[in-house]
DNA sequence: ATTGAGCGT
């Protein structure tokens, strides 16, 4: 028996600490630059319930970049509808789905608090 | 106007 990689990586590899994980994020790719984000949003609502569809644009010629990603209730959700939708074809494109990784603007910053105002030493 | 692997404010 031929026994291929039986290590399977949970998708919260990548996420240490984290409220929503990529595992519920994906990433859509293979887009075709005519995907509207509702056009996406309804080929995956019927895998689960889509939260959130975002569809990266182009800044200069507004145009799709061809990728997005797409937000799930659930993790189940998201791994059944990249599993049931990866490699397959959105208006004649086929679509590359993958978990999204943990790129958001709100990262955990640290602020260091000042709790004592005795340090006149600047 | 076009192009086709990718990971975003």
């Amino acid at each position: 028996m031929r026994r291929l990689s039986h290590f399977v990586f949970h998708p919260s590899f990548y996420c240490t600490s984290s409220r929503h994980s990529s595992n519920s994020k994906l990433f859509v790719g293979g887009l075709s630059w005519y995907v509207d984000e509702k056009s996406l949003k309804e080929a995956f609502s019927s895998f689960g319930e889509v939260t959130e569809v975002r569809i990266m644009y182009d800044k200069n010629t507004g145009r799709s970049r061809g990728f997005g990603f797409v937000y799930f209730s659930s993790e189940h959700q998201a791994k059944s509808a990249k599993d049931a939708m990866d490699g397959k074809a959105l208006l004649g494109r086929p679509l590359r789905i993958s978990f999204a990784l943990d790129k958001v603007r709100g990262v955990p910053v640290v602020v260091p608090r000042v709790s004592s105002f005795g340090d006149s030493s600047s």
